[in-house]
DNA sequence: ATGCACCCTGTAGCAACTATAGGGTCAAGT
DNA sequence: ACTTGACCCTATAGTTGCTACAGGGTGCAT
């Protein structure tokens, strides 16, 4: 498929699928005769995870590392267990966040439909955590 | 509390803290006699508050816009509504999407631990959605 | 054969930080 | 009293991760 088809398909710009393909993320593609990118399906599932990773607040360094699990086959256990288990303990706490958030943002509205403006706490969904100073 | 110990507390650096009042998302705070900014509890929250959103793939703006709901106690049942509403759904993507991120991850984790290197379907986890291109 | 929508490379601009320069403040130690 | 080190100030330049031109080629439909 061409690259606006791939663009399309994943929700991304053109410009942000070759800046991809300049830092490495994305291998080149083939090429047509008339010089025109020519993607696969694995392209169009590899840049489907790095825009969603990407939307969950990954860094594009955290994608890297991340994707390495899927390409280097052959790989350590203990690099594999590394890399997962930084990125597990760190997928747990934003599930946390985000439902914390999203129960407030369903009170606020539940609130509002029954005709009351309530307090929006919604500040202290998400309060300090860790090393609060006293 | 000063700039230094407010950056510590919600692990953010000092000049990104001075960024966000540039950017008029922290209000200025009052100033000690050696022009040092003096923070109180509340800039402690709403700091947090706004770090931890932005680890969750939120814009600033959008924090921005999160934040209204908040400061804003006399707005109208409509623009509470239509903003809270638009982050819930986003929000339950997210989730789903970092569940289904995590359970690949301990599944890799787990295949490791026992010896062998399972092959990574972590790609697969967050395969094209809605327009996929056939 | 001529629009029009798409593709190419290259470079410049924007968002959200991050680092550096050049200088002031303050508590601790000597 | 003074200096040293960790902190603070403003202002500005650099980095990351895109995004938007500029200037030009391709390809299909009218």
């Amino acid at each position: 498929m061409k690259i606006g088809e791939l663009a399309n398909a994943t929700g991304t710009k053109v410009e942000t699928v070759r800046y991809y393909e300049k830092i490495g993320l994305l291998t080149p593609p083939a090429r047509t005769l008339a010089n025109y990118r020519d993607y696969g399906s694995e392209h169009l599932a590899r840049l489907s995870f790095i825009r969603r990773a990407r939307d969950l607040g990954f860094t594009l360094e955290a994608v890297r590392e991340l994707l390495t699990l899927s390409d280097n086959k052959a790989q350590s256990c203990e690099a594999v267990d590394g890399i997962a288990r930084v990125h597990l303990t760190d997928i747990d706490r934003k599930v946390r966040d985000l439902k914390s958030l999203g129960l407030e943002l369903s009170r606020v509205l539940g609130s509002c439909s029954n005709g009351t403006v309530a307090e929006c706490k919604i500040i202290e969904t998400l309060a300090p955590r860790g090393k609060a100073f006293v």
